[in-house]
DNA sequence: ATTCGTTCGTGACTGAAGTCACAAGACCGG
DNA sequence: CCGGTCTTGTGACTTCAGTCACGAACGAAT
């Protein structure tokens, strides 16, 4: 039988893999053939616990040797291939404005593989133009993009109301995954993966721990000066 | 006594509340005055489910009425003055390659209170200009910046190298909220507040679960084809 | 070959987040 | 005023993620 022990990876996981393979090709790059790196040297290049990063690797199969650590180019082979960063992954973003426009020029992006590889809108002065040596076509012509270009990943990069629509026209098209970078909640059908980036909940939950330290701050003053006073008085 | 009761809000909440916040404005801007709404329909614009929403609401205090619902300008109040979202927060963006002049002109910031009031960068092609009207100013100029203009949260949004030295900047400065977009891991004193959003690894994520689904399909089409086989030559 | 130092892999524990289910309270109609 | 119908607020439970600590395995050195 194809061995597929595959034990479940969690989530938290999944999510921790690109900081290891970022790490990793860091160290790639800037030492040639580094051979082998500790979970102890990762853990400190990813941010995280040493214990968490062996945790997270044994999920993946038993790649280090004790003792020694783990081979870099053999662990980034199997991060690699796990996260199905093997093969390139067509994608077309949907909404061609600002945000559109940088994502669509990211370097991030096509250094791991996902190439942007078709622009839509709807709006009539952008439809027709060209960027980044790719046309920005009419979301009409989804459909035949999807099918004759395999495209297989979406980018919602649209205002916040047309969101919805569109993901569900790139549901129809057959797409199973989709990144949404609309500040709005959309739902998609259970067999079709959805995640989102949201630019300004992050600032808002900032903003929600500034608040707190400085209502802190000024609670203490306040208390300061209370005591203060009756203090005097008294 | 000033009254703190501040129960500790769990952070999974406080990563909530900026979504109900979005819902509930759509509806009162909608609706002009709803008057009142219910939990369930509240998780429904969320996307999350009717008991979280209750439970993480009352974190904030016991803003509803049982047999009613929420009164939703209240809730909005509340939600809008927890968040810290009452005042503005003076903002500074340094690195104004694609990314940044997108964030730059992003309107789900300032819509939200966060005031882009003043860009960085370092290239010597790029300091000098003006995007949006507002002058890009060298990374040198960044401390007297945030003295004058009393700027409180800094975006970075350079290539991954620079971040870490960025970050020690901004934070020299005085700036304890920070907002990573950079693809790296960027260390702060454990003082300041920082949060990273990278794009690229939510589409890693969306790959890793494509590709399992894939694998998965092949391996039982394999399967499939071998019990065939096997049936026919048997 | 044996010992020693190192580092992985993992079972056991702790803590946080999510879910369920129900009592308490609010409004309404008669 | 009282029973019926809602919907909240929350204690009890479940599930998931994170941490700790230690045995197992490896390489090196004597």
């Amino acid at each position: 039988m194809t061995d597929m022990p595959e034990r479940q990876i969690p989530e938290a996981t999944v999510a921790r893999l690109p900081v290891y393979l970022r790490a990793l090709l860091d160290v790639a790059e800037r030492s040639g053939d580094e051979g082998t790196m500790s979970s102890e040297e990762l853990a400190r290049l990813a941010g995280v616990n040493a214990a968490k990063v062996r945790k997270d690797l044994s999920y993946l199969g038993s790649y280090g040797t004790r003792g020694v650590g783990y081979d870099v180019k053999h662990l980034l082979y199997q991060i690699t291939r796990d996260l199905g960063l093997t093969q390139d992954w067509p994608t077309a973003i949907v909404g061609v404005g600002n945000l559109g426009k940088a994502l669509a020029s990211y370097k991030g992006f096509s250094e791991r593989g996902f190439r942007i590889q078709a622009l839509f809108d709807v709006a009539e002065d952008i439809v027709g133009t060209e960027f980044g040596s790719l046309p920005v076509r009419h979301l009409d012509e989804l459909k035949e993009a999807v099918v004759n270009e395999s495209l297989c990943i979406g980018i919602i990069a649209t205002p916040p109301a047309s969101a919805q629509e569109v993901a569900e026209r790139l549901v129809d098209c057959g797409i199973k995954s989709i990144l949404n970078f609309a500040p709005a909640v959309v739902n998609v059908p259970p067999d079709v993966q959805i995640r989102k980036v949201d630019l300004s909940i992050e600032l808002q939950i900032l903003s929600f721990y500034q608040q707190r330290t400085q209502a802190v701050a000024t609670a203490r003053e306040a208390n300061r000066r209370l005591a203060a006073r009756s203090e005097g008085g008294a």
